[in-house]
DNA sequence: AATGATATTGAGACTTAATTGCAATGAAAA
DNA sequence: TTTTCATTGCAATTAAGTCTCAATATCATT
């Protein structure tokens, strides 16, 4: 919590915006979640916290966190985009088991190094790269096996 | 188109699915494109080849198609879900531009490799991944490099 | 502290991708 | 052919996300 919004506070300065007290309030919720989270569940945590920010609100605070680089869109599960609060945290991509939704986080050094090689062979510039593999976990397999046997 | 077609048909039979005109003249619309392409495409090029199919039928088409490995989600991009050929086409993953919307495909053996290793050092079974990495192209980052001068 | 320019908000209407219920139709096994 | 059941189109429905607008809050300036 200690400095994001610091850092929030002046992103907006420089996009000449305006810290309300709405936009501190969606700042304190996301840091409140310990993994993934949904608009839907923004919403609700909000609630619960006394803090009744609308939908419309959230959804047009969104775009700023992104920016700011405060928070990151998570890999599409079914429908609804979801997101992920990244301040202080080291990049990582994810294993996403499609049988009981656990999510593990790995980084792999040569991986990314990989990827900038592979940029450069094409001339590109990247900003961002999402790498996600969805399987299985250990334990979901093992019952899988079971199942079938 | 040769034997994509027989390849549907099989998998429709083992599901004990019937192989409609239909379900025929989608596939057939999505093997004349030659790029990434969403629902609503789907539906345009199906009347331009003169089979008025309805959305919902190409809706509840794609599952099957995804299902029997004939066609593959591609990165979301913006708001649509658009999806891609990949019938006898090697994997590869994507390169994006976030300004002209260009899309370069690659394939790097040892990325994969590695990430072989990662789903193993977490006893994970891979099924499948997507990596992408958004960014500028050769002639974006040219141009706007020009500009900001 | 008061002013004023302007960004922001909430509510609900709106847009649009995707899904679903249903009656009519079609495929294909018997 | 007959019979069974999957499939289709249409239109209604759901739900994520966007937008409009009048009321309000922020903050630099006085
Ligand atoms: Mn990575
Ligand atoms: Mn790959
Ligand atoms: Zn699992
Ligand atoms: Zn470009």
């Amino acid at each position: 919590m200690i400095d994001a919004d610091q850092k929030f506070e002046e992103f907006l300065k420089l996009k000449e915006l305006k810290y309300t007290s709405e936009r501190k309030f969606v700042l304190k919720a996301i840091f409140s979640f310990h993994k993934h989270f949904d608009v839907e569940e923004l919403f609700e945590k909000l609630r619960e916290q006394g803090n009744h920010i609308s939908r419309a609100t959230i959804y047009r605070t969104i775009p700023l966190l992104l920016q700011s680089g405060l928070i990151t869109e998570a890999l599409h599960c079914q429908d609804k985009t979801s997101y992920e609060n990244i301040f202080n945290k080291k990049h990582h991509d994810h294993l996403v088991c499609i049988n009981c939704g656990k999510i593990i986080e790995f980084y792999n050094e040569r991986i990314e190094k990989l990827q900038e090689e592979v940029c450069k062979q094409h001339n590109f510039v990247p900003i961002e790269h999402r790498l996600g593999i969805k399987g299985y976990c250990e334990d979901c397999y093992k019952k899988i096996k079971k199942e079938t046997k």
